[in-house]
DNA sequence: TCTGGGGTCCTAGGACCC
DNA sequence: TCTGGGGTCCTAGGACCC
């Protein structure tokens, strides 16, 4: 049977979370920042046509944002993560074939649905999901996972389909793949678009029409010849239902500011492996592998340095307090004295069941003391807000390393103190 | 003054084994 | 001049995504 799958995708997610509670910035230009407030990571289309770029430095685009009352937020991700939930359960009610691709992106398979009022399906799929989060989505439809994505861009760019576009008819295919170039698709960067458009390839027609699929492999590894097939409607990604166990897990962040002495090296290195232990429990595994990196800003006319590592560990864990002290250990060997570092990260890797790991017959294996006190701090974490037990080694106070966030909205959902108030 | 964070997959090439 | 060969496993690095 032919397959149908469609791509939801919200708009301007981030920008559309802070709308929800700030209704006097509908048709107002909206704008959130990466963390320490640094670049532009979601924009409305009123700051798109400001001529704010994605990724941009907001201290380089202040004086335009002032000028035209932008609202600039910083990134708060507890609250996006809510809605994100709220968008899924909504879309999930149509179907159980759903596969949450990104906190703000699903992909659902509608195979066997009547194609021709397929259009009119997804328009009240869309209507329902803004009714339900107030969050407004587009719609592609395609016979492949790459096709509806090429379909969902045209939903979005153009305001002739009012947020719905299919290419399951020949004729729309057609029109879509000759007029989308190269770059757009989705899975061909900057660095294959450059290498296909030396081959004379420049829309998504040239690719699928492309004759040599040999020469397409081994330029573009087999990523690069599925592409090519799903582009000829020929499924290659099939829908993955279950969200899978992450195979590694980071946590990194730039300083607030400049660091210096090992101490608040130590201090954040503590914070970042909590942070990724508390993921890797929440997902039931243990790891193997810890490896810590530091770097000073590449944007500053300093000494540069940039240098991780890595331990093996004997028995695998997920507990906080051994994992920091290997850490630490690590930090230690890559420290160097007198250099300002401006960024940290800490990766969980070889990641295995907790259930099912193997035991080291001479490790320092997990008591089962260990293993309940981490469960009640996590516990404890989750009954009584973030941070609320911690291991001392993350320090107790703010510290100046800490990213900056100036420009936060209130916790409106995920904090009883901040919850949105409506004045009589 | 100020420039993000967190993932996945693929391949080439080295190490190692018989 | 010729210097074994084939297989597996692992890792680093590149490319890509949101």
């Amino acid at each position: 049977m032919n397959k149908i799958f469609a791509l939801v995708d919200c708009n301007s997610f981030y920008c559309s979370c802070e709308r929800l509670f700030r209704p006097d910035l509908r048709n107002h230009p909206v704008g959130v920042l990466s963390n320490n407030d640094g670049c532009f990571v979601s924009r409305t289309n009123e700051l798109k046509k400001l001529g704010v770029p994605m990724g941009a430095p907001y201290f380089q685009y202040k004086k335009i944002c002032d000028k035209n009352k932008v609202a600039v937020f910083s990134a708060n991700f507890a609250l996006y993560t809510n809605i994100s939930d709220r968008v899924m359960n909504t879309l999930f009610q149509f179907t159980p074939s759903l596969e949450v691709y990104s906190v703000d992106e699903a992909f659902l398979d509608l195979t066997g649905f009547d194609e021709k009022t397929i259009v009119d399906y997804c328009y009240h799929i869309k209507e329902t999901v803004e009714r339900h989060t107030g969050i407004p989505v587009g719609i592609g439809i395609g016979r492949t996972k790459v096709l509806a994505k090429v379909a969902n861009k045209i939903a979005k760019k153009n305001e002739k389909t009012k947020g719905v576009f299919s290419v399951l008819e020949k004729e729309q295919l057609n029109w879509a793949l000759k007029n989308f170039d190269i770059q757009d698709i989705w899975g061909i960067g900057k660095k294959s678009a450059i290498k296909m458009k030396a081959l004379g390839i420049h829309k998504a027609c040239d690719l699928r029409d492309f004759k040599n699929e040999l020469l397409i492999q081994k330029q573009f590894t087999k990523i690069g010849r599925m592409i090519q097939d799903e582009l000829r409607e020929i499924s290659c990604f099939p829908l993955n239902n279950e969200t899978p166990k992450k195979k590694e897990i980071i946590c990194s962040r730039s300083f607030g500011a400049p660091v210096f002495d090992l101490y608040s090296l130590r201090e954040s290195v503590a914070c970042y492996a909590s942070l990724a232990c508390e993921k890797l429990r929440k997902q039931e595994s243990v790891c193997t592998e810890i490896e810590v990196y530091i770097q000073t800003n590449p944007f500053k006319e300093t000494v540069q340095y940039a240098r991780a590592d890595k331990v093996r560990l004997s028995s695998p864990t997920s507990d906080t307090r051994k994992i920091i002290r290997e850490a630490w250990t690590v930090l230690d060997r890559i420290f160097i004295n007198g250099i300002e570092y401006k960024k940290a990260m800490v990766k969980l890797s070889h990641i295995q069941d907790a259930k099912e790991h193997q035991v080291s017959l001479f490790g320092d294996n997990d008591t089962l003391k260990d293993i309940a006190l981490m469960q009640t701090l996590d516990r404890i974490n989750a009954r009584e807000g973030h941070e609320m037990v911690k291991v001392a080694a993350c320090g107790t106070n703010k510290a100046a390393w800490y990213m900056k966030q100036v420009l936060k909205s209130p916790r409106y959902v995920t904090g009883w103190s901040e919850i949105f108030k409506i004045m009589c």
